[in-house]
Formats: structure tokens, C-alpha cells, sequence
DNA sequence: ACGCAATGCAGGTAGTGAAA
DNA sequence: TTTCACTACCTGCATTGCGT
């Protein structure tokens, strides 16, 4: 009737770096796999030491205990390995995992199944686990048995940022999942302290059908800091679907493919330290930002830096990367996907829902890219509507959906499919007359993006970089996508800073660093003051 | 008591590399 | 393509320590 447990949390594979770390530091501290293979294999044969310092005299007590190491390696990993195949059993083949035995089993996910099962009909089960196998890619054929048959009853999440648990790392996050019977199941997300559990503006409920709309095709668990928000995403995505519906032919209106073009390790032997004559730069996600790809440059000494102001104003000015690779693998990778625009559109894959902004976007040169510099490629029979899918996706509206989703450091495809994102049939002519001559002006700066100009129907020569110039326009562009998505201007109020209109101690939180850093620089928290002049602007009629 | 440098800490922004 | 009871580095800010 009753399942109460704290299961173990770890990997089942055998981490070769971890078995040798307490056991062997030449192998341990090998460069890389294959280095330690190697030296692996020399312990087999007790020759390790003998290979490493061979001008050291070496006792004959030394080869014997190296293949003893040797034998407990073996040992330690047949282990692992026969569990991991015992986990990885099909459920039509009766196997005992048929949710949680996927990709690297991990312990706590088999307890979770094992706890599902063993519960009676009416019985309950409480356990504490990492809040991973509610949004985990790995987990979420269990999370997603356990909503879509209405047997999850709550979930409360809590970071560890207070050292509940003071053994594990303070970013860390677990939960307390309760199963039962429940035809909605409560939450509380992003608590820090247990008290905080009984705060109800923190408590949200979701129907299995809720889940199906906002995590459509991972069917995963949203994590919302306050019932507010957890009512005003739900509101956006009845307003937008999300960009990439796996579940239909026709649930994906951009027609949009995914790339990442050149992974920084595996592809690295591609990548050239100096320019050459066939070369192109390679852009990193550090290197953009929303509606510019001249945010970061490399100085010669290797380091990074910011650009300027004057070197934004330069129409010639280029950023200088830390390594280039020849145009004809970047050419061969994009034929790969049938593209043939001379620009990239794509966004950064590092990102949080802490920092400044979340989704950075930005339009690239036709360029080499890096695997934390995702792409996207839309269908080019959208012609300049891409500029609004661009405007989308940097607007605050979709910032503030898109805050409510990523969970740690990555923003990869299976996220980015999710996010709201207005479908090209939704702009009318009078839209795509505001939004696309705004992005036009923020985007092309800089002589090297003619070709995406062209495409947005202007032949001209770049805009001037102007700062102030540009977060008017931003802040035009954001009322008119709070309009675009429906918002009230209190919802669009709430967006810029909860407290605004909750009261100081909400237990939620929107753009808070973006606000500090306008407060230090501006002195005010400017993008509030725009956006919402910018609002009051188009509501009456006086913005077009 | 004061000013400055050294140190500590948290948060921000990246990143590796192996393996399924 | 995704994950890491991840890791590393940098920066800004606060605290501590030291010499005056």
C-alpha cells in the first residue's frame, strides 16, 4: 500500500577515469581514451611502469600487483556491464525495465520503475530522486507513463542551491515524487527550502492534456516557479503551437531543419589556427548575440573579447575567430541539408534561464559554425517572413516560454522543437510590414549579411549601428509580439518583472538580471520603460 | 581607523570527451 | 544527439588581512 525509499543515484557503466582515480594515477590521468587503453593494456601485462619509466629499475612485485589492478578493473566492469544488459532487457522480451532501461541506466531511474510496480491500484508511493526523471530525454517514457495514465499525484522540486543535502553539489536538483491515483497532478518547482513546498502561489496542477500541449513530443515535465506562470505559458501556447510537432505531417510550418555543422572536439582536426586563401571563419556561440553576430571577437593573445562600439559602427567590420576551416567542408555540410541561401540562421545552444536573456539568436554569415552555435534552416519559400521567425525568437514574450523550459545549460533541438513559436500563416501583410523592416535595420549592419538583406527584399547598403536606435526598435518589436500572443499589458507588465505587479516578495522571477545590469548602466531598468511606451504606443494606434 | 591588496565566493559562461 | 551526485575558468563583488 505504502512505497517510501531514497534509492542510490548513479550511473551503472564504469567511469574508467573514476575506478583509476583512487587506483592508479598514470592511468587515471591519461590524455584520453585512447592513451588509457593503452595503458590499460600495459597493466595487463604488468608492463605499465616499465613503459612509462623505463629508465627506472623496476622491482618484480610490481608486475604482479599491476595485473592484480588489472583483474579488479576486469572484474568491476563485467559487473557493470551485465547490469547494464540485465536493465536494458525489452518489455516484450519480459524484461524487468521496459521504461527506465534506456541509453546509460542510471540506479535511481530503475527504482522509480521498480517502486511503479510494486505499488497496489489504490496504494501510494513517495520517493526522493534527481528531477531528471521528470525532464530527462532518458526518463521520459516513465514520466511519461506515469502523467498519460494519471498515476502521478505530486512532484516537488527542489535545488540543492542551500545544501539541503550538504554531499551533493549545490546545482543539483531532486524531487519528492509522489505516485497514486490523481486525475491532475500538483508541483512545486525551483524551491530551495522544504517550507517553501506549503507556499500555494508556488503550487501549479497540470492535466494529462496540458502535458501534451506544452511538451508535445517528449511528453516531459514543464517547471514553473509560480501558479502564475504556470497560467500564463499555457495561455501562450494555446496562442502559438510549438515550433516542431513531431505527432503530424504538417506540425512543422517553417519547414525547418536542424543542423549543428562542426563539433568542436571530434571535428577538430578540420580547423586551421590562420586564414587561408579557401578558408572561413568559425563562429562559436560566444560569439553572437540576439540580432547581431559581432558581439564577441578573439584578440591575437588567444582570449576573447567584447566589440566595440566603434567597431560596431564599421559596415566593414568583421569579428576574428579563434580558428577557421576550409569553405568547401562548411559548402559540403550545407548541401548535405539542401540549403543554398548565402546566411545562416542559428542560436546558441549554451544558454540558462538565469542569464540576461535565454534564446540568443542571431543571422550569420554563410560561415563554418560550431556544435554550441546550432542552426536552423526554414524553408525558403517563406521569403521574408523569416525575418518574423527571427524577431520570434528574440522577443521577450518567447524569452520569458522559453525560461519555463530549459532547465540546465543547453538549449539542443528537442527543447527548441517545443518552445511557442508563431507559424508563418499567422503574420498578415500588416505584421510583416512592421516586423520585418526593424529587423532588417538591427540585423543588417555589417556588409557581410547582403545576402540576407536581399532576401528580406533590400538591396541598400548596411544600417548604421546605433545603440540607443537599436533597443527602440527591440522594444517595439516586443509590445507588438506581446500583442501578437495575446498578452494583457499586465501579463506584458508581468513578463518585464513579476514584482511589478505581484508585490516584492512573489516567489518567481522573469528577466531579474536583465533588469540589474540595465540598473547599472542606465540607471533604470530601460527595457521595461520602452517596451511598455512602446505598448501604449501601438494600442493607440500611434505605432505602426 | 583607514586604504589597499590578497583572498574567497558565487554566478556566469563556457567547455571536455566518452559512450549509448 | 544527449548526458554528466560534470569540470574549468573568468569576473565582479565582498570579506579579510596587512601595513601605515
Amino acid at each position: 500500500d505504502c512505497v517510501l525509499g531514497n534509492p542510490p543515484w548513479e550511473r551503472i557503466k564504469l567511469q574508467e577515469e573514476e575506478f583509476f582515480a583512487t587506483r592508479h594515477r598514470d592511468v587515471a590521468e591519461a590524455r584520453n581514451k585512447a592513451e588509457r587503453s593503452q595503458r590499460i593494456g600495459w597493466l595487463a601485462e604488468g608492463m605499465l611502469a616499465r613503459h612509462l619509466f623505463p629508465e627506472l629499475e623496476h622491482p618484480a612485485q610490481e608486475c604482479a600487483a599491476e595485473q592484480r589492478l588489472y583483474a579488479e578493473f576486469i572484474t568491476a566492469r563485467r559487473t557493470a556491464e551485465a547490469m547494464s544488459l540485465f536493465a536494458h532487457v525489452k518489455g516484450e522480451d519480459d524484461g524487468r525495465y521496459p521504461l527506465t532501461g534506456v541509453g546509460d541506466v542510471n540506479t535511481y531511474a530503475l527504482f522509480a520503475e521498480t517502486f511503479a510496480q510494486l505499488m497496489a491500484p489504490l496504494g501510494r508511493a513517495g520517493f526522493i530522486v534527481p528531477t531528471g526523471i521528470a525532464t530527462d530525454d532518458s526518463t521520459k517514457a516513465f514520466f511519461a507513463h506515469i502523467t498519460q495514465n494519471a498515476r502521478l499525484v505530486s512532484l516537488y522540486d527542489i535545488e540543492n542551491r542551500e545544501a539541503v543535502f550538504p554531499a551533493v553539489h549545490r546545482s543539483y536538483k531532486f524531487c519528492l515524487l509522489t505516485l497514486g491515483q490523481a486525475a491532475q497532478a500538483e508541483f512545486v518547482c525551483f524551491a530551495t527550502r522544504v517550507e517553501q513546498l506549503a507556499d500555494p502561489r508556488r503550487r501549479f496542477r497540470l492535466t494529462p492534456e496540458e502535458f501534451r500541449r506544452l511538451n508535445p513530443n517528449t511528453l516531459t515535465c514543464p517547471v514553473f516557479r509560480s501558479a502564475r506562470d504556470a497560467e500564463l505559458t499555457k495561455k501562450l501556447y494555446r496562442t502559438a503551437p510549438v515550433l516542431i510537432d513531431d505527432n503530424w505531417p504538417n506540425g512543422n510550418p517553417w519547414g525547418i531543419r536542424f543542423m549543428a555543422m562542426l563539433h568542436m572536439s571530434n571535428d577538430s582536426h578540420l580547423f586551421r589556427a590562420a586564414p587561408g586563401a579557401d578558408s572561413l571563419p568559425l563562429y562559436e556561440a560566444k560569439m553572437i548575440h540576439q540580432f547581431d553576430h559581432r558581439w564577441a571577437t578573439y584578440n591575437p593573445d588567444g582570449n576573447s573579447r567584447d566589440v566595440t562600439l566603434a567597431e560596431h559602427r564599421d559596415p566593414d567590420f568583421t569579428v576574428t575567430p579563434r580558428y577557421w576551416v576550409d569553405a568547401t567542408e562548411v559548402a559540403q555540410r550545407l548541401a548535405d541539408k539542401g540549403w543554398t541561401r548565402g546566411w545562416l540562421m542559428g542560436w546558441r545552444d549554451i544558454c540558462r534561464a538565469t542569464d540576461e536573456r535565454t534564446v540568443i539568436a542571431a543571422v550569420v554569415p554563410k560561415v563554418g559554425t560550431g556544435d554550441t552555435l546550432l542552426l536552423m534552416f526554414p524553408d525558403p519559400k517563406h521569403g521574408a517572413r523569416v525575418a518574423c521567425l527571427l524577431a520570434d525568437q528574440c522577443s521577450l514574450v518567447h524569452d520569458y516560454a522559453a525560461r519555463q523550459k530549459v532547465g540546465g545549460t543547453h538549449l539542443k533541438y528537442h527543447v527548441k522543437k517545443q518552445l511557442p513559436n508563431l507559424p508563418p500563416d499567422r503574420y498578415t501583410a500588416a505584421d510583416l510590414a512592421f516586423i520585418v523592416p526593424r529587423v532588417l535595420e538591427l540585423t543588417y549592419t555589417v556588409f557581410d549579411l547582403k545576402a540576407w538583406a536581399q532576401d528580406l527584399g533590400f538591396d541598400g547598403s548596411p544600417y548604421a549601428f546605433d545603440p540607443d536606435r537599436r533597443a527602440l526598435l527591440r522594444a517595439e518589436l516586443d509590445a507588438y509580439y506581446a500583442r501578437l500572443y495575446g498578452l494583457t499589458r499586465d501579463e506584458l507588465r508581468y513578463i518585464l518583472d513579476p514584482s511589478d505587479v505581484m508585490g516584492d516578495d512573489y516567489p518567481s522571477e522573469t528577466f531579474r538580471v536583465l533588469q540589474k545590469n540595465e540598473m547599472r548602466e542606465f540607471g533604470e531598468y530601460r527595457t521595461q520603460r520602452l517596451v511598455l511606451a512602446a505598448w501604449d504606443q501601438l494600442v493607440g494606434g500611434a505605432l505602426a
